[in-house]
RNA sequence: GGAGAGGUGACCGAGUGGUUGAAGGUAGCAGUCUUGAAAACUGCCGUGCCGGCAACGGUACCGUGGGUUCGAAUCCCACCCUCUCCGCCA
């Protein structure tokens, strides 16, 4: 949720900026509506006073012209009520729908035609011989299983096996020491010059399912067609560690002495992913479930542009340990979600498609989700205001492990395991 | 799933219709005392919304939502959650 005192102070602004991520809200009506429910809202509260005045500082009961001048008040209190109902909903609705303001470097443009390569790193690796796709390999070493799980499933599931089952443990382990490692950490703050402490990242294995409120608090919740609902209960299955770790602390007060709060949260993320067929129908890349390491920080407003970079600095880290060709993009106002002030892509090489594909996100949302999410930040003066809550992917298994397959393949359809996780397979070179 | 108990401020805990936003205690903060610390004592110590430059004023909040009443933490209804025991179970 946005700040509506900045709405109110930047009405052309916000319906600009909105404009610029392809949200069309009604500025004009929500202000309105502000208007008229503040002005509700001081009529109910000054017919309060008077109701208070009226009863009796004693334990008496009032006399009968007291009485009756209350019932008068009280059937005009319930009125107004009843009149601010509607208008506080629709202020509320109109307030949801303005998404939140992408910074000034944020390119602008429609989609993602419009992101801008902020670097590229790595080089495609040669091969000489015309390198598969990693499904093909999968599939030929039964290494994915998909046509089983096809059957069981249907479209969209695998099985995954044997030593591809290893390597998605190790590159999980490798995440957990290197995010909870405070001299891997420090290290990066050094080296990106970021104005940060250097905390390790805490595990968290997070709940799967969240109930409707938490989830649309974070302004994640998108329609049944998109997130699976769980028949017969209150619960969503969550499409991102994120979602029930940003809502971790819905409805508190942080001590700023807390802060940064690092959570590495690992679970398992589930997407109908409506609206993409025929894309992506094989491999890993497009499953309607798939496990991920995700960070997750909450942090003063001061520091929130750098632990974002420091997410970014941390999937950067990650990718050259595991030394794969990648390009780092800044996501145009029209591919960034809604809460988001400003995101970062990160595109590993995949040589079969000869393209970079997506596989790791950083999200900028400043203040925005806090404020919907109601949680809030004490400072040390007993300041009360909003924390920054960011979040980016560590590692999506799936999608990395395809990258791997992908530039560490040889001509016999083995892979080469990246030296990184080979302690974390027993000392194997090759799959 | 069955039976019982219970949800009050950071925490413990009182409060069953009328200055109760809520006693008392703990923790925390400031101070007195002390060489320092402890102890003791004194004061402060919730959040949202509305108005105000501010000081501050108004209002709401005792699991959630509704109801009764001139007046509700207290009475009524529905729901949610937690705990204990039994059953089932990784």
């Amino acid at each position: 949720m946005l700040d509506i005192q900045f709405i109110r102070d930047n009405p052309k602004l916000v319906s600009e900026k909105s404009k610029q991520k392809n949200v069309s809200v009604e500025i004009d009506k929500l202000l309105e509506l502000d208007v008229k429910r503040r002005e509700l809202i001081n009529k109910v509260d000054t017919l309060k006073a008077e109701q208070r005045e009226l009863n009796p500082k004693t334990k008496s009961k009032p006399d009968h012209a007291t009485i009756e001048k209350a019932t008068e008040l009280k059937t005009e209190i319930s009125k107004v009520e009843s009149d601010l109902i509607p208008v506080e909903k629709s202020y509320l609705k109109l307030l949801r729908q303005v998404p939140n303001m992408p910074t000034e470097d944020v390119p602008i443009g429609a989609d993602e035609s419009a992101n801008v390569v902020q670097k590229t790193v790595g080089e495609a690796p040669g091969f000489d011989f015309k390198p598969k796709a990693h499904w093909e390999i999968g599939e030929s070493r039964d290494l994915i299983d998909r046509e089983r799980a096809v059957k069981i499933s249907g479209s969209r599931f695998v099985y995954l096996k044997g030593d591809l089952v290893r390597l998605q443990f190790a590159l999980n382990q490798l995440a957990i020491d290197q995010l909870t490692d405070e001299k891997v950490i420090e290290n990066l703050i050094t080296k990106h010059k970021l104005n940060l402490v250097a905390k390790p990242y805490v595990p968290v294995l997070p709940p799967i399912m969240i109930k409707t409120d938490a989830y649309e608090a974070t302004g994640r919740l998108k329609a049944e067609e998109t997130t699976y609902k769980i028949d017969g209960d209150d619960l969503w299955l969550i499409a991102s560690a994120e979602h029930s770790l940003c809502s971790m602390y819905i409805n508190e007060i942080i001590d700023e002495s807390k802060l940064p709060i690092r959570y590495l949260g690992y679970s398992t993320s589930f997407r109908r992913e409506a609206g993409t067929y025929g894309k992506d129908t094989n491999g890993l890349i497009r499953l309607h479930h798939f496990d991920k390491m995700e960070m997750e920080v909450f942090s003063t407003p001061e520091t929130g542009l750098d632990e974002h970079l420091l997410q970014i600095a941390i999937q950067e880290h990650l990718m050259g340990l595991l030394n794969l060709p990648y390009h780092v993009l800044l996501k145009s106002t029209g591919d960034i979600g809604d809460p988001n002030a400003r995101g970062v892509d990160i595109e590993a090489w995949f040589p079969s498609q000869k393209t970079y594909r997506e596989t790791h996100t950083a999200d900028f949302m400043g203040d925005y989700q806090a404020r919907s999410l109601k949680t809030r930040l004490k400072r040390a003066n007993g300041e009360i205001i909003f924390p920054h809550t960011n979040d980016a992917t560590a590692f999506a298994a799936g999608r990395t492990m395809a990258a791997i397959i992908e530039n560490y393949q040889t001509a016999d359809d083995h892979i080469v395991i990246p030296e990184v996780l080979r302690p974390y397979m027993g000392g194997q070179e090759e799959i």
